[in-house]
DNA sequence: GCCGGGTGAACGATCGATCGATAGGTTCCG
DNA sequence: CGGAACCTATCGATCGATCGTTCACCCGGC
């Protein structure tokens, strides 16, 4: 063959979007590293060259998903205003649009958590400890004011950050090109119609008057 | 020891319970065969006495969780009369008592699904669907008969469905010995409270008039 | 004396990780 | 201009550890 798979010098990408897909598929202890580089059309060499283990390959692909999530969600509220439903709505928004958009490295960073070194794993804890207070504050001001009735709080947050995190569990991107839509009737939904679907039921999980 | 950590002839038990921890703890492929049978106080050779071998520690784990699951159900439904909001309760009812009850299996059924023998997983599909199927069928009943007014059924199960499940992420037993509570206001809360909790968030979903 | 419950040693495969070697590119000095 | 020196990106070979699994054997009670 004239041409390589990977062209020299992108290795790094292709290593990383390689980890991506086998961690995604089998999970962070059902890869392999040697399955990895095969992946990425490289060797295992290669991986070494570009990363130091396996462990520092999960650790970064999860920082950095969660790191856009958090930038997401800061935009969001920038722009937001002050009006607690509007607050509310746009917190859901950054959670949908990065759950669809980084559905696979968002699926990652929920189920191989733990698999994270010790101290990454507390560091990034500290994050998601911050994203929960992001919610926390706003369903309490909007009870605070008036403007939400729900009764318990805490438990109306937990359902509505449940139900937008499992968006990526069944969400099957738009398919242009594709007319065969099978048997699921939500199937290439686009983003903004989802986004204003779970930003009404999340409306009314804090009974929004 | 006088005392052997596990008496003879309850091996089975103490290798189901051992792999039940471990599976939760480190998940499928993190977890040892040989971790488990030290765990259990047995040798290696015990666990392949009462098994075959770790898939079907796995497989047995899960099945036994699922058909517990659907047995709730039915049972719910078959004393909830015909009005929609009560068959939305008794399904809610069903599937927060089964994630608080079996709040371990029920996150390894999860969160372990895609390591099961492909036989397994393709009979436990059908299995899946059908449950799915029990939410949307009792949600479109209350849309058809104008109890529920929520404009997109299938988003509205979704996020009940998910708000469920999610207790068992963050929900801790009651603890009545323990006056230290923590900084986690829910921490204990009785399971009936809960229910109710979630039933309100339910009906919310689904818009209940 | 058989049999249910259990053990320890060992198998081949695969794991994550490390090593030295090398093909191609760039820099620098005479 | 020419090549020695050096760097980057990659390779194949190999390490010791651990993996799931198998096998031959043993002990105590009916």
């Amino acid at each position: 063959m004239s041409s390589p798979a990977v062209p020299r010098g992108s290795g790094r990408d292709a290593i990383t979007r390689a980890a991506r897909e086998s961690f995604a598929e089998r999970g962070y202890h059902g890869s392999s590293i040697r399955d990895i580089a095969a992946r990425a059309g490289l060797s295992l060499s290669a991986l070494y060259h570009w990363h130091s283990g396996k462990q520092e390959l999960l650790t970064a692909l999860i920082e950095e998903s969660t790191a856009e999530y958090f930038r997401r969600c800061d935009e969001a509220l920038r722009t937001a205003g002050d009006d607690p439903a509007a607050r509310l709505g746009a917190l859901v928004r950054a959670t949908v649009e990065y759950r669809v958009s980084r559905q696979v490295e968002s699926t990652i960073a929920a189920s191989e958590w733990r698999n994270l070194d010790p101290a990454d794993r507390e560091r990034l804890d500290g994050l998601r400890a911050a994203a929960s207070r992001l919610w926390a504050d706003i369903v309490a001001d909007g009870v605070a004011r008036g403007a939400f009735a729900c009764e318990h709080p805490d438990d109306a947050r937990r359902a509505i950050v449940a139900a937008c995190n499992a968006i990526a569990h069944w969400y099957e991107p738009e398919q242009g090109y594709e007319p065969d839509q099978g048997d699921e009737p939500d199937r290439g939904l686009a983003v903004p119609d989802l986004v204003d679907r779970y930003t009404a039921i999340a409306l009314r999980v804090v009974d929004c008057r």
